[in-house]
RNA sequence: GCCCCCGUAGCUCAAUGGACAGAGCAACUGCCUUCUAAGCAGGAGGUUGUGGGUUCGAAUCCCGCCGGGGGCGCCA
């Protein structure tokens, strides 16, 4: 926002350091991280330890980053919206014309509004691979982490400047996908549960019964051998028959599906998710046969089909590596059928030319690391240039105290309990701290911020850390959570509405209080952060970002009389300011895939 | 055996190789007749697992060790 500023200094810099002959390196800004005032440094330690490098100087490097500093700092003299200049421990320091500079960081706020912050168009195609659960059960909290990571960076993304596509990739094929689909036959045929949640909790207690008659038990006696054993057949029949398209399984395998994503949709509509692009993992079957064979033709695979093995890759070999890194991966069974690597090279080969995305992002938990580190690899030996910009968002598990969560056994939290009980929390505060909102709104605002609190503890852990679900830390509404920066988004609200209308414009050259000189200097930042969270690939900074802005947005609010101001000039400025911070805290959360009420 | 990830305050987590390692929770002390107290202010809490190395400068990069987790040709 100040590459004027910025641009012009450096200039007077580069001058000084030519004239006198010091080897000026590269010059890296930051924002100065005291508050107080506004501005931002530069640090001169590099050129210092190039020059002794060099063999000149003889002072240590912080003098004489400090004597440059100091030299510099004489040499500048008066630029143009840059109000003084420190040298400090070796840092350059600029601090900005507060007035002039508050004033366009609100203005381009107010004039761009959910815009602000919006990247340049990136001439780039990326689809994002998120909110995959395997169907025929019930969606668990642990499923919440890809959707809510998947959602929040498609949103990161395509406002940092990308062309932008959401994909889901369920999988609705497999031994358990069958397991169920069997039992269910078995046992439960033409029972159904009303309602969409009921009917999919239900399969998943049918799947933990169907697990638990098929495993071996310890003394089990032969009878009770002999019928597990039967029971194993039937189900491993049925996938038989499902794969050689079987009528009768295929439509019982269809219906239940369809039971499955209705849940899913359901979901995915209350935390208000569009996936554009539907991919089942059944769909992709039969093409990914074909890719071995180009494989194979190719060179790239090798048959040991008919020494009885698979078809394999020797990726390691491939690239020249002599330690084991990526090892040899298996593309077709012997027996011809296809796994899930195959399908995945096949995915991305329609990804590629059909829907022709540049950049591949995977959002998929991180015991699949090798997996998607082999798959990438062997895109690259396959000769897709688009292999570098494949990127496996690898996260950790969400846990319960007691273990891993694990459908096949029953042992899940499901997202739907997480939301109602979120909601009915909430509801209980309300009642309590909110007299005022209309009964008819409150049912929403509740979900708003019960769903808030849920994706903000989600989205506030980085990528690769797991979380050990709690569900009074996962709900929380003090502190650093969801509710706690849509409290603030209200209360910036609810100065608006009091005072009717938001000035045209106004300036800032009263002196301006710390707080709100920190306030706006963290509004500048959120075009930068949303560069950074793309870039990274990570929520978390625009987490720790919004939540940032609203703790300093609550100490002004504290500390800053807006409407009790006498002076109608300070009045308008704070109104401004107010006004682009609501809308500031609004674009942070809405990348978070977290509503911004208006009252709570 | 090999590969990957992690180790930061009592707990949960932050910190583009840069200034004094920061938040929240828990505990403690204040602040509601005021724009919403789902909040604010304050003090307390640290040998960044450990030993070396690179660097003017390391929680961050490199090597070793300790501890935890994940993975390793026909599961997904």
């Amino acid at each position: 926002m100040f590459q004027k500023e910025q641009q012009a200094i450096e200039a007077k810099i580069r001058a000084y350091c030519a004239q006198n002959d010091i080897p000026l390196s590269t010059l890296k800004w930051s924002p100065i991280p005291f508050s107080g005032e506004w501005g931002i440094s530069t640090s001169f330690f590099q050129t210092a330890a190039d020059e002794a490098r060099a063999g000149r100087g003889g002072k240590p490097v912080p003098q004489r980053a400090q004597e440059i500093a100091e030299q510099v700092k004489s040499q500048i003299g008066n630029v143009e919206g840059i109000s003084h200049v420190e040298a400090v421990k070796g840092y350059l320091n600029l601090y900005f014309l507060t007035s002039e500079y508050a004033r366009r960081v609100v203005d381009e706020i107010l004039a761009s509004r959910a815009d602000f912050g919006r990247g340049p168009v990136k001439n780039e195609r990326v689809m994002v691979e998120y909110a995959q659960p395997n169907t025929h059960h019930s969606f668990h909290i642990g499923h919440a982490r890809t959707t809510l990571l998947g959602e929040s960076l498609a949103r990161i993304m395509e406002f940092a400047g990308f062309d932008t596509i959401r994909a889901s990739y369920p999988g609705d094929i497999g031994l358990g996908v069958i397991t169920i689909l069997w039992a269910y036959d078995k046992f439960y045929k033409g029972q159904e549960p009303q309602g969409v949640h009921e009917r999919g909790q239900w399969l998943l207690k049918i799947y933990a019964e169907a697990t638990a008659m098929l495993e071996p038990k310890e003394n089990e006696t032969p009878e009770e051998k002999a019928r597990r054993e039967a029971c194993d057949t039937e189900r491993r029949e049925m996938y038989r028959k499902w794969d050689a398209g079987d009528k009768y399984v295929r439509d019982l395998w269809l219906e239940t599906r369809e039971w499955s994503l209705e849940e899913l949709r359901d979901i995915l509509s209350m935390l208000d998710i569009k996936i554009d692009v539907w991919f089942y993992e059944s769909e992709v079957d039969e093409p990914s046969k074909a890719i071995v064979e180009e494989l194979l033709q190719r060179g790239i695979a090798e048959d040991e089909r008919p020494q009885g093995g698979p078809v394999i890759i020797k990726i390691d070999e491939k690239l020249g590596l002599t330690k084991e890194k990526y090892r040899t991966a298996v593309i077709l069974r012997s027996d011809g059928t296809s796994l899930y690597l195959t399908k995945d090279l096949a995915l991305a080969k329609v990804k590629f030319k059909q829907y022709h995305v540049d950049r591949s992002i995977y959002v998929v938990d991180f015991r699949q690391n090798l997996h998607f580190q082999q798959a990438f690899k062997i895109l690259e030996l396959w000769g897709f240039p688009q292999a570098a910009k494949c990127y496996h968002l690898s996260y950790g598990y969400i846990t319960l105290p007691e273990g891993a969560m694990s459908a096949r056994r029953g042992r899940v939290v499901l997202f739907k309990d997480v939301a109602d009980e979120a909601v009915k929390r909430v509801l209980a505060v309300e009642s309590e701290k909110s007299g005022d909102i209309p009964e008819g709104e409150r049912e929403k605002i509740a979900a708003q911020i019960g769903l808030g609190a849920l994706a903000y503890s989600i989205l506030s852990v980085d990528n690769n850390k797991d979380i050990v679900f709690d569900m009074d830390a996962a709900l929380s509404f003090d502190g650093r959570t969801g509710p706690y920066i849509q409290n603030a988004h209200v209360r910036a609200n609810s100065i608006l509405k009091k005072a009717g209308a938001v000035p045209e414009k106004a300036d800032f050259s009263d002196t301006l209080d710390p707080h709100e000189i920190q306030l706006i200097d963290l509004l500048s930042r959120f075009p930068g952060t949303v560069e950074q969270a793309a870039n990274e690939y990570r929520p978390l900074v625009m987490a720790a970002y919004a939540h940032d802005l609203a703790n300093v947005f609550h100490s002004f609010y504290h500390a800053v009389p807006v409407l009790q101001t006498d002076d109608p000039k300070i009045r308008d400025a704070r109104l401004r300011l107010v006004a682009a911070a609501k809308q500031v805290i609004a674009n942070a959360l809405r990348l978070l895939d977290i509503q911004a009420p208006d009252v709570m």
